[in-house]
RNA sequence: GCGCGGGUAGCUUAGUCGGUUGGAGCACCCGGCUGAUAACCGGGAGGUCGCAGGUUCGAGUCCUGCCUCGCGCACCA
């Protein structure tokens, strides 16, 4: 082993950049790996982020968890290998590309030439990859970026294709319709995140409309907020259970605001409950109608040439659907098939017409009405309401007074194209989806094996998300993305193709039956437009065209854990052992992303669970706790803290900052004080150390061993609150409380350790000569430091590692986990091992919980004489003659410690409590009120108030003390003792509430100890002065100094400033004046003046 | 609107099974201590534990309702 060197000062960007050069040159993060070659293995799988976005905060807080959770099971003795990935396709990055191109629809898209897309595509995914990187290494996040998955590259490409086909083999794939929201003007529809990002709130028209019945005077009276899916109205749902009412308007209302109208006589129907709500005339109600009467009823279209009814014969009914509510509207809802999810479920059920009355431009088609024909939807509003308003309606079949009965103004948050800020319209496409409600009891099933973290994310969010699952809409009507592997013919023949070789195999065949294609080779690139351009054969011998859609690229991501392999085509072994996935870690926003999309694939595919742990993050905000993003300008450039206080600082600040999965508000100013609490201070105990060990040739192996028992008790005392606190940091860890693992170790340091540990343990080290005490802080010193360093390692992985090589010249990374590394055992893998095996691979110091209570006694004790001083005007430095400590356990072994701590020459223990103490009585409600029941206040106040407690407990212990009829036992009262009056004296209880101790000291003065105090301000005031004046520490001064109304100082005192001080010659003036340079200062009434020359 | 998670000092937070006197840290003020670091120690000021009810001898903690913030779902007529 080697000797420490110096440790130097900190400059922690500069450290942690040399370390990052270091690690570089000895490939650091592979031997890591390598070392535990033979261990069981622990699988991660690295969610792939985009690179065509900037990388933030919020992404070096996702890969501190991901990056410590690796280390820390490293340590355990895993194999923990660590493929990096990237998510290359989607919207997204199409989207950049429209912007930079000026390409804002799909006809320029085309028009500029899909392979010149693809390409600037392709080209764009990369633009950030070396922002990525930079901030990847910088951060220490340890992944394999050199040969990373990429979802655009053909291996990746072929596998999800070969998934494609697995679920299509299934029958789990299958085309069909479904409404999105679609932008008119990008000719894109949105997924629902998207949709999100785009809500705005907008007053817009709203109408009631009368819909005549057949045969009948009367009209229903329906309502939208959409007039412009009116044309294209081709039903009318009622609930089935809601009562309805006809009634006849007969007299006119008071006031009317707006379009519309009915006459006296018109007979209206409508849910009884929205009639106060809707209507505005005075009316009679004729009958109540249950709505499963009106089902059947045929009505009069508003625009009969808009849609032609075909061979369907409930169009322009009453229909019956039992989501048809009265909470707003008038209880019978519009229905326009291809313009609303519900209306399209319906129709289909219904079998009404599924005709577009609305072009993809957005634009009414023609032959809907010579008025709208060809004109943008949303710009009709007042048109269709003017329609509306003429007699007889535009279809000239309804009532004399027209088709609207009203229309109102409605706020409401609708979406809008989060590009172009036009309204998206609900818009009927063919789709492509996965049955994923044919496996919802699996998905459930599998979903309950996961460990969430936390666990009510599985249950609720995500286990609520599960429950309520649709159908997938995998396919998007876009050009960068996985091409969705289906060729269909006219007649609907369907060949989903499966490989590169099944590819070329269907163009042979093809080929062979008289179509021309392109070559195939092996390398085809599979996007578009190339595999666009092969025209496949049917079994009928019909040409089959590849369905022109891509793929969702959530479904990308979901193949990873084996599409990064390659799988089936490649990496077979590597595939089987790595499935399901060990762990994972993402933002909560996954849940309905990635999280979901990997176990709908496994799911589909291998009937299997994707991954057995999952910890889902809380959202990053900013210090305001406003969310973070570019709008606002409130990102927080991770590179600010990299370059002030190191990555170290960042990450612990970012674990210790709160709960993983809460939200984490970012305060650039904690990071800050983490680095001056825990890393300065961590630093500084170890430059203690290493200067030292340095200087006195330490080494950790040559040295005796020395026993721990054989230690003093300070010794002794530090290492077992190393082992409490590595116990429950651990315990912190596997129950995934991060935050406070890392508080309770980062209070072991600052408290125990430095402020307590190292600061009495100063002078054991600067002694000169070779003693067993101080060797002892030595070996003392370098077990807790290797160990703290372990400890911190997964979280902060930089300074413990110099300071673990400079220690024990091995690299903190591939060290053993202080409780043991489960992961080398035999037989292990990372969810079962051998508890007792993996005990005995711990390395910690023995516990002493008795010593553990002892010093903290000790410790409260010091804080309390310094409160005792305050209370009783005493400054520190004037030392007390005598202290006593009366009660408590026996201290003896401390009281050197507690009278330098407390600047006492003789402490003692004191027996005689009544010395000092009275007795107070207190109640113990736990124990007293399940007797005393109602008058345990009244039972309280007695005890409290007791004129002689002494008596009174004696009368408790006797077994004969009654206080309103409840007879008072030991355990319904605390015994507290206070100091009695005119001591300067403070009590307090130990830790564990069994006894109380008091301390007392002796407030006298006399003239020796008024010279050993004047003797220590004096020595602090020179010790400044040395240090104001830059001295090294071994340099010699000359010394004078010069007192007034002081009182005499002692020989002895004289030879301790003298000697304190390293004064080579020391001289005291009773009388005359400093010279002016000589610093004053006073002290209890005394003037002092001290002159300090380097001698 | 529904679901989940929050709301505790100016800020960040701890608070166990309900136990009567709600702890820390930062910042602020006063004092002390220091050849110990951006440190340390003592004291002070700062709290309607989001609001209102309820259960209980006793509520920050349990129950109900409401307000508010974040997230997700839905916003459908």
């Amino acid at each position: 082993m080697p000797r420490p060197s110096p440790a130097g000062d900190l400059d922690p960007v500069a450290l942690e950049g040399d370390l990052l050069k270091r690690w570089s040159e000895e490939g650091a993060f592979e031997a890591s790996i390598e070392a535990r070659r033979g261990g069981a293995p622990f699988i991660f799988l690295e969610g792939p982020p985009t690179a065509n976005g900037k990388p933030g905060i919020h992404h070096v807080v996702a890969r501190t968890y991901k990056d410590l959770v690796c280390r820390w099971k490293t340590m355990q003795g895993f194999v923990v290998e660590r493929k990096g990935g990237w998510d290359t396709h989607g919207l997204p990055v199409e989207i950049e590309v429209q912007k930079r191109l000026d390409l804002m629809s799909n006809e320029q898209i085309e028009a500029f030439g899909m392979q010149a897309f693809n390409d600037a595509c392709r080209e764009s995914v990369w633009t950030y990859e070396q922002a990525w990187r930079e901030m990847t290494e910088r951060m220490a996040y340890w992944v394999d970026l050199d040969d990373p998955y990429v979802t655009l590259d053909n291996t990746y490409v072929e596998s999800t294709w070969w998934a494609m086909k697995r679920m299509f083999d299934q029958g789990l794939l299958y085309r069909g319709h479904k409404v999105l929201p679609y932008c008119p003007q990008t000719g894109t529809s949105y997924s629902s995140h998207e949709v999100a990002l785009g809500y705005k709130e907008v007053e817009e028209p709203s109408v009631y409309v009368k819909f005549r019945l057949v045969d009948d005077e009367a009209s229903v009276l329906a309502w939208t907020t959409t007039p412009w899916t009116l044309p294209g109205n081709v039903g009318l749902a009622v609930g089935p259970e809601v009562t309805y009412v006809r009634v006849r308007v007969t007299a006119d209302p008071e006031a009317w605001e707006g379009a519309g109208g009915a006459t006296v006589g018109e007979e209206l129907i409508l849910a009884e409950d929205l009639m106060g709500e809707v209507l505005r005339h005075h009316v009679e109600v004729v009958e109540r109608i249950q709505g499963a009467d009106l089902v059947g009823r045929a009505y009069h279209p508003l625009f009969p040439e808009a849609v032609p009814r075909g061979d369907s014969t409930t169009a322009w009914t009453v229909l019956s659907a039992d989501w048809v509510t009265t909470t707003d509207g008038t209880g019978v809802v519009h229905t326009a098939v291809m313009y609303g999810e519900d209306d399209y479920h319906l129709g289909m059920e219904a079998g009404l017409p599924a005709h577009h009355t609305v072009g993809m431009d957005g634009a009414f088609v023609e032959g809907v009405h010579p008025e709208l024909d060809g004109r943008y939807v949303k710009s009709c509003d007042q048109d269709i309401i003017r329609l509306l308003s003429s007699e007889g309606g535009p279809g000239n079949n309804g009532a004399a007074s027209g088709v609207l009965y009203r229309e109102k103004a409605y706020l409401h948050d609708y979406p809008h194209c989060w590009r172009t800020d036009h309204p998206l319209l609900y818009y009927a496409m063919d789709s492509w989806f996965v049955r994923m409600t044919a496996v919802k009891d699996r998905l459930l099933a599998f979903n309950d094996q996961v460990e969430w973290a936390p666990d009510w994310v599985g249950e609720g969010r995500f286990g609520e998300w599960l429950r309520n699952v649709k159908d997938w809409a995998i396919s998007r009507e876009r050009y960068w993305g996985t091409p969705l592997p289906v060729w269909r013919s006219e007649t609907g023949e369907m060949l989903c193709v499966g490989s590169i070789a099944e590819l070329q195999a269907e163009v042979e065949k093809a080929n062979a039956a008289g179509f021309e294609n392109p070559a195939c080779p092996d390398d085809v690139d599979l996007h578009r437009p190339v595999v666009d351009a092969y025209t496949l054969v049917s079994p009928t011998g019909l040409p089959m065209q590849r369905e022109p859609f891509v793929m969702d690229c959530w479904f990308d991501s979901g193949c990873a854990p084996f599409a990064q392999w390659h799988h089936p085509f490649d990496g077979g072994e590597r595939f089987d052992a790595s499935f399901p996935v060990d762990y994972i870690c993402e933002g909560v926003d996954q849940t309905r992303g990635w999280f979901y999309t990997l176990l709908a694939v496994s799911t589909t595919v291998f009937d299997s669970p994707a991954y057995k742990r999952c910890l889902s993050l809380g959202l990053i905000l900013d210090a305001e706790g406003k969310k973070m993003s570019k709008s606002r300008g409130n990102i927080v450039d991770p590179w600010d803290h990299f370059n002030r206080e190191g990555a170290d600082a960042t990450r612990w600040y970012m674990v210790t900052a709160g709960a993983p999965w809460n939200p984490l508000k970012f305060d650039s100013n904690g990071v800050r004080e983490t680095y001056a609490k825990m890393f300065l201070t961590l630093w500084n105990v170890y430059k203690f150390h290493a200067d030292y060990a340095a200087l006195d040739g330490y080494d950790a192996e040559a040295s005796e061993p020395m026993g721990v028992a054989d230690r003093p008790a300070l010794d002794r005392w530090v290492l077992s609150r190393l082992n409490t606190v590595a116990q429950a940091y651990h315990e912190g860890f596997v129950t995934w409380d991060y935050h406070k693992a890392c508080r309770e170790l980062e209070d072991f340091v600052v408290n125990d350790l430095s402020n307590w540990y190292v600061r009495r343990s100063r002078r054991r080290l600067w002694d000169g000569a070779q003693t067993a005490d101080k060797l002892a802080c030595q070996h003392t010193l370098h077990e807790v430091l290797t160990t703290v360093c372990r400890l911190v390692a997964p979280v902060a992985p930089f300074m413990v590692d110099v300071i673990h090589r400079n220690l024990t010249g091995e690299p903190v990374h591939q060290a053993a986990w202080p409780l043991g590394v489960p992961g080398a055992l035999e037989g292990a893998t990372a969810d079962a091992w051998d508890a007792d095996a993996e005990a005995a691979t711990a390395n910690l110091p023995p516990q002493d919980a008795s010593l553990e209570a002892t010093m903290a006694l000790v410790r409260e004790l010091a804080e309390t004489g310094r409160r005792i001083r305050v209370d009783a005007n005493r400054r520190q430095r004037l030392p007390c003659r005598e202290g006593w400590i009366v009660a408590g356990p026996n201290l003896s072994e401390f009281h050197d410690l507690l009278e330098e701590e407390l600047n006492v020459e003789a402490i003692q223990a004191e027996a005689d409590l009544d010395r000092f103490q009275r007795l107070v009585l207190a109640p113990n409600f736990r124990a007293l009120a399940p007797k005393a029941r109602q008058a345990v206040n009244d039972i309280a106040n007695a005890i409290k108030n007791a004129e002689d407690p002494e008596a009174m407990l004696a009368e408790i212990n006797a077994g004969s003390c009654t206080i309103e009829g409840v007879a008072i036992t030991p355990e319904d009262v605390e015994v507290r003792r206070t100091e009695r009056e005119g001591f300067a004296a403070m009590t307090l209880n130990t830790q564990d509430g069994e006894a109380q101790v008091s301390l007392v000291l002796d407030m006298a003065e006399t003239p020796a100890l008024l010279s050993r105090g004047l003797a220590r301000d004096i020595t602090r005031r020179v010790q400044a002065r040395r240090k104001a004046l830059d001295l090294a520490i071994e340099a010699t001064i000359s010394l004078q100094v010069w007192t007034i109304n002081a009182p005499d100082l002692a020989a002895e005192d004289r030879q301790y400033i003298a000697s304190e001080t390293r004064a080579a010659e020391a001289v005291f003036h009773d009388e005359g004046d400093a010279p002016a340079e000589a610093e004053g200062f006073e002290v209890d009434g005394a003037t002092v003046h001290v002159l300090v020359v380097e001698a």
